[in-house]
DNA sequence: TCTAAGTATCTTATAAAATAAGATACTTAG
DNA sequence: CTAAGTATCTTATTTTATAAGATACTTAGA
């Protein structure tokens, strides 16, 4: 086991992160039936959440819908009070989209199991091996497009 | 940078991670759109070539959906010659679905650009950090559901 | 062995969501 | 000032998912 060559490392890397790939899109599905939303509805969510503001085109982007279908979304969930538009002072052909506070928490609150255990585990691994892991995963979020 | 206290790095990791299972959802709808596929039909081939084969039952229960929908979901995907359904020997109720290989092939060139930027990343990625990086998400992988 | 309960998949009617095509309103370059 | 470009929205249609229940098989126990 510590005597693994190389190309087992990284073929077993990559079956590690396909396997964590999968069970996370498996995992935000069952979080967005609990909460009572579809994954789309998830990740817009999810990608709010991160990015604080955005315009119904930069979510088009994130989710892979069309416009269109960004719209139908958006009115879905402000009609059950996840978001709020906003305009936008910048354009005044577009909105911003916000997260209403009160949802956000309560969103949280379905992720709080496995953040609990995410933080149990991050506690105890070594602050080294955490700082490689960060430098690690700053470089795998630059691979898919060159840098989104 | 490098006197990042451990709080910082905790919440460093966790706004990395997000990112990038955002990212990854956001990669797996694209590469579907590509395909012809939808989300829920590429999680059910990326499980498929994890496992090598799987009942309906255990595809429900890795896409989310429910018994009648991963019918659905198969029927749309043996139409279109994807995966085909073969008696399990283990049990007359039940069936095994595999690929179709020609599919396995096709499917996994539309990953191809992804493949090779970690491919090469990992190759200029030192074994000693490869190796923490392994250990942590083999630990990683457990932390869902206790260990699935 | 026989029966009842349990399990695995499938069927179908209905509800929900995504797309495509195009409209409206605004912005920007020339 | 105008034309081209951009951002969002509208709506009809297609596609997908659900819910409720049917069928066929398995298994545990009398």
């Amino acid at each position: 086991m510590s005597t693994k060559n190389r190309a087992v490392l990284h073929e077993t890397f990559v079956h590690l992160i396909r396997r964590f790939i999968a069970g996370s899109i498996l995992y935000n599905q069952q979080v967005a039936d609990q909460v009572g939303l579809r994954l789309t509805d998830m990740q817009c969510m999810n990608v709010l959440e991160m990015l604080g503001r955005a315009t119904p085109g930069q979510l088009a982007k994130s989710t892979g819908l069309t416009t269109g279908g960004v719209t139908v979304m958006l009115d879905r969930l402000e009609k059950a009070a996840y978001i709020r538009r906003v305009p936008n002072p910048k354009d005044r052909r577009s909105v911003l989209i916000e997260i209403r506070p009160e949802k956000m928490k309560s969103v949280q609150g379905f992720y709080e199991e496995i953040n609990k255990n995410l933080d149990a585990f991050l506690a105890e691994t070594p602050e080294t091996d955490l700082r490689t892991v960060v430098r690690f995963f700053t470089r795998m979020n630059t691979l898919r497009t060159g840098g989104a």
